[in-house]
DNA sequence: TCAAATAAAATTGTCCTACACTATTGCACG
DNA sequence: CGTGCAATAGTGTAGGACAATTTTATTTGA
């Protein structure tokens, strides 16, 4: 039914005739359109600068991003993929709204994945530079804690689960996290930080730190876990118009 | 800079999101084109007609499928999304490969989270009609266990796990899960599934139903992590070939 | 003969135009 | 005030064009 579709497999490709071209970094060329707009519109997502529930409309953002419809409907396709926006039929693209119920599921999960990526972390804490890399971070932290404001206690614990996140060694891990974090990411900036949350917080990392550092995997996920559910709490205690 | 962009709200569309929602109307329309072919690659990658490493050429798929280029790259897109395929500048799309770093890092994730679903479903059994439910499925799957062909149990064992992530009630699991299955189900078709193999996965499930059925949450968890570290035994057993 | 160099062919990334079809909005009418 | 319908906005998809880049085929030089 469908052999008229090529099967041949790229076995060129993987020979390696052509000498001349050393592949050069991947990542560094020029983006594609695609990929730059992707990049901002998750950033805009992400900071709030696109509210949920808003429409994005193609003729808009064409125009604002300079592109043709093909590559900013791709872009968008990824990003319903990673459940950004929502795509409905005839109806366009709108920022995802999340039901207060949605970010509790989303909590859930967070909270075992992140409890292993710690656990993870603790275990592969003597490997290769990780635990230097990962003291160094921590004290970076430290000396920011004293002045913590709400802005940067947010990004500070950003890096801080990124980095525990990537010394797990479990990339696809990496990335379904940070795929799970991204749409409750605002919510960081609406919840009343109070001093109190905010001693919480760093009472937490430094438990968690303390634990990876003596590579207790137990111990790390058990923080972990606590400290993820503390943050969930938070966010739980936002008024319903926080939410939709 | 990007003030030209429409701020403008759903006004109508969010008012009467209290209720919205449930009702699954909108997939019942005629599907769209990108819908058809993302279901219909993948599929095919499930399947394993289209093999890792395949190219997948644009001007052959648009033909075949008879479609034209925006909503098959489109496709593509949410495919990469969800790690079905790869697509590389310049260069296209091939079928998703998976080292077997990779799918022991996917399953390691897999076994917390279908633990997690396993814990949710028991502590739900009892809510619904979740317990009849469960036990209607479980009892047809007893019938096929007797003449337990490698191909049945595949079926039945995808229909198992499905089952009770739905009863956990936590919908973004649920296609998490779905998402991190799909590019490792193939491999269950190599693993030679020895009558043993069969024997000890069908023991896996007694477990676990049972749990589930009691309520316990705890065994259910442990049950269903067990179960998971035996398939993930029986894919690493595979030999490289089955890899890359 | 074999590999480097070069030309030719494929294939992707993007833009544009067009048009059918759906959903939303605005209005005239009852 | 609704209600129905026409006008408008916006999405879904096709198809053509083209530059940029990669892959394949061909030629050339030692």
């Amino acid at each position: 039914m469908d052999s008229t579709v090529s099967k041949r497999r790229t076995a060129a490709r993987s020979g390696k005739r052509g000498v001349a071209g050393r592949p050069r970094g991947p990542r560094t060329g020029k983006p594609t359109a695609v990929e730059r707009i992707v990049e901002e519109i998750r950033r805009g997502i992400k900071e709030g600068r696109y509210a949920p529930g808003q429409r994005l409309i193609e003729s808009d953002l064409t125009q604002a991003l300079g592109v043709s419809r093909g590559p900013l409907r791709e872009a968008m396709s990824r990003l319903a993929g990673d459940g950004l926006v929502k795509i409905e039929r005839n109806r366009g693209v709108t920022v995802r709204a999340l039901t207060r119920e949605e970010v509790r599921s989303i909590s859930t999960i967070r909270e075992v994945l992140e409890g292993l990526a710690a656990r993870l972390a603790a275990a592969h804490i003597h490997e290769g530079s990780n635990r230097e890399e990962f003291k160094r971070l921590w004290n970076e932290m430290q000396s920011v804690q004293v002045s913590s404001n709400a802005m940067e206690y947010v990004v500070a614990n950003e890096r801080f689960h990124t980095l525990i996140v990537r010394l797990s060694g479990n990339e696809p891990l990496a990335q379904l996290l940070d795929q799970l974090r991204t749409p409750v990411y605002r919510f960081q900036f609406r919840t009343r930080l109070s001093t109190d949350a905010l001693r919480w917080g760093n009472e937490d990392h430094a438990e968690i730190a303390s634990a990876i550092l003596a590579g207790d995997p137990d111990r790390a996920e058990r923080a972990m876990r606590r400290h993820l559910r503390h943050s969930a709490k938070l966010i739980d205690a936002l008024p319903d118009e926080a939410f939709g």
